[in-house]
RNA sequence: GCGCCUGUAGCUUAGCCGGAUAGAGCAUCGGAUUUCUAAUCCGAGGGUCGGGGGUUCGAAUCCCUCCAGGCGCGCCA
């Protein structure tokens, strides 16, 4: 199959052409590594494009920004799509570019597999660590961020070329499966063991740890069944696997909700066998020095302060598995780089262990993508104080919202589509409320906030992208043949910005903020409604109205393109 | 104390590798449906971009400083 040549877009055209012309007027300043650039004009009244490299050249070409700008626009002549190339204000070069060749431009663009996304991704691996929720306690909305955010972020890397691996790192190991188990014999019924949910997993855990305080046999006993289960235990084991699987169903069910779904589910507990290693390497390479009983690594000369890799007790802890993990990803998939999607807290403790990668040897690229942590007005939450919001409750919650209000508008619709669409709906405004701000903002949790159904919100999108459906099949036809002819100021800005479409995807996935792309999906479908309201499509005279139908599917496609990229859903009907 | 981050309209926010009049949504008020889906569209009011200083032809954006808030800083992950 013979590979679509990558569409070079408006923007790189015109900054050719005006890089040659700075260099042929200024040869002496605007020669070698000068680079001029083309940029979307910021109000309409100033054209399509501008360009704002003479203000930036006049000092060192000792002339007034305006002579400068001329000069440049005298030296070569202007490439014919240009219709209007003129210099405002203090010498801001403005560019009208023919609409036609705009719209043969993004022709181009959807006859490209991609949509004309830069396949940068083509050969390489990226592992991607993200959601890794804790077993046997119930993801809370603190793990929506990581799950979504990282997903989308996967997605985004995937349409880029990327072979991506995500991975689910579970926390599947340590201190607190000796409480677990202590309480899931002393607290649970028979019926109540063969009927194990999460939940009650969560109830028993709060209650043997709450007893630990107080009772320092319990405490000992504990303590004791984790000493067997490390030692490989029989009955522990069984015990410790059984939590496992029960977790990962219930994790599994919420996630097919979501519609993430990971390559590999492994916990901390698949790289136990590696721990040794690391730290007998890091003795040996003497960045492991022993301090109180423990064994760190001073990174003291970076900045760091210390990581403990060995405790006291002999026990290893997260940063020791991390570094393993991070071992065995690299000789397993030779990747690219891999990436981790956390919480803010966790900063220091990734770059304390990408650092000690580094010293010993292990170069593949590390990158922690941090969000900010998710609070309630009163604060933080945690499963001790019991104030936490189930992630299960507010898909309910959401699937909810949207079904009283379908009832209402689609009375005709069975049960069964009013509740498929309700949870089409219900959880796409859930995951674009945290897919539309910026990851590292600060977030209060409100109801109303994860699911606004109105405005700047999932739904507003998959209604356009409903409306843009519905006009197509009432067409009827196949637009193939047709050809976009983009004649009025709003077909051409839609025209402009869908050809914007590849460098937002871009732009989202290398800034790992799939803000970027809600944003211009919005703003995309807000622009679609405003042609919707003003200008007939079905009902306008032939010729106009092919074209417009054109652009319609054009719309929808993109829009769906990027939706399913953030990972929402695109309901045919609304 | 040290480090990371945040501060934009009543609320939620976009813009932040410097560009022209700081864009939206919610809420409030006023309009639009014999017309392709009104979860829509149009309009109005509402801003010392936390304060101060600096760099620059030009600062929400870069630098310094102060204020306010969040998070993290050796054996939890």
């Amino acid at each position: 199959m013979k590979i679509m040549a990558q569409a070079s877009s408006p923007q790189a055209v015109l900054a050719s052409w005006l890089q040659a012309a700075f260099a042929k007027a200024y040869p002496e300043v605007a020669g070698e590594g000068f680079q001029a650039r083309v940029v979307a004009a910021t109000n309409p009244e100033f054209g399509d494009f501008q360009c704002n490299d003479a203000m930036a050249l006049a000092k060192r070409a000792k002339q007034p920004p305006r002579v400068v700008a001329q000069a440049a626009l005298d030296a070569l002549p202007v490439p014919e799509m240009v219709c209007k190339a003129e210099i405002a204000g203090p010498g801001f070069i403005n560019l009208t570019v023919s609409a036609q060749w705009l719209a043969d431009r993004l022709e181009e663009q959807m006859a490209n597999p991609h949509l004309g996304v830069p396949q940068t991704g083509e050969g390489k691996t990226i592992v991607m660590d993200y959601s890794s929720p804790n077993v046997a306690k119930p993801m809370h909305i603190g793990h929506i961020r990581s799950t979504v955010i990282g997903n989308a972020l996967d997605r985004l890397l995937r349409a880029r070329g990327y072979r991506v691996v995500a991975d689910n790192h579970l926390g599947d190991w340590g201190t607190q499966f000796g409480i677990l188990i202590c309480g899931y014999r002393a607290f649970l019924t028979p019926e109540q063991q063969e009927n194990l949910t999460v939940e009650l997993l969560e109830k028993v855990y709060v209650q043997s740890y709450n007893r630990t305080k107080e009772d320092p046999v319990w405490l000992e006993q504990c303590r004791a069944e984790l000493v067997k289960l490390q030692q490989g235990d029989d009955a522990n084991r069984a015990v410790w696997k059984r939590f496992i699987d029960i977790s990962i169903r219930e994790f599994t069910r919420i996630y097919d909700r979501l519609d993430v779904h990971f390559d590999l589910w492994r916990g901390e507990s698949y790289y136990n066998d590696r721990l040794p290693a690391v730290v007998e390497r890091l003795q040996n390479e003497h960045l492991a020095v022993p301090s109180d009983g423990a064994w760190i690594v001073d990174l003291k000369d970076e900045g760091l302060d210390v990581c403990i890799v060995r405790k006291s007790d002999g026990g290893f802890n997260y940063a020791t598995t991390d570094i393993a993990t991070v071992a065995s990803r690299t000789e397993e998939f030779a990747p690219d780089s891999i990436i981790y999607v956390t919480d803010e807290r966790q900063q220091l403790h990734f770059k304390q262990f990408f650092a000690i990668c580094r010293k010993i040897g292990l170069h593949t690229r590390l990158e922690h993508v941090w969000f900010g942590l998710m609070r309630l007005p009163e604060g933080t939450f945690s499963t001790r104080q019991g104030n936490v919001i189930k992630l299960e409750a507010l898909l309910d919650e959401a699937e909810n919202r949207a079904l009283t209000i379908i009832r209402d508008s689609h009375p005709d619709m069975d049960e069964a589509s009013q509740r498929a669409l309700a949870a089409d709906i219900g959880i796409s405004a859930v995951k674009y409320a945290d897919l539309s701000h910026d990851p590292q903002s600060l977030v209060v949790f409100s109801w109303d906030k994860a699911l606004a159904l109105d405005g700047n919100s999932g739904p507003y999108l998959q209604y356009a992208y409903a409306r843009l459906c519905s006009l197509l099949d009432k067409y009827g036809q196949d637009t193939a043949a047709h050809r976009l002819a983009p004649a009025t100021p709003i077909e051409k800005q839609l025209v402009l910005q869908l050809l914007r479409y590849p460098e937002t995807v871009e732009r989202a996935s290398t800034a790992s903020k799939p803000s970027h792309l809600a944003d211009y999906l919005y703003e995309l479908a807000r622009n679609y409604s405003r042609f919707y309201q003003s200008s007939p499509v079905l009902k306008a005279a032939p010729e106009v109205r092919d074209a417009r139908v054109k652009l319609c599917s054009v719309i929808a496609r993109t829009l769906e393109h990027g939706l399913h990229l953030l990972g929402l859903r695109t309901p045919r009907r609304i």
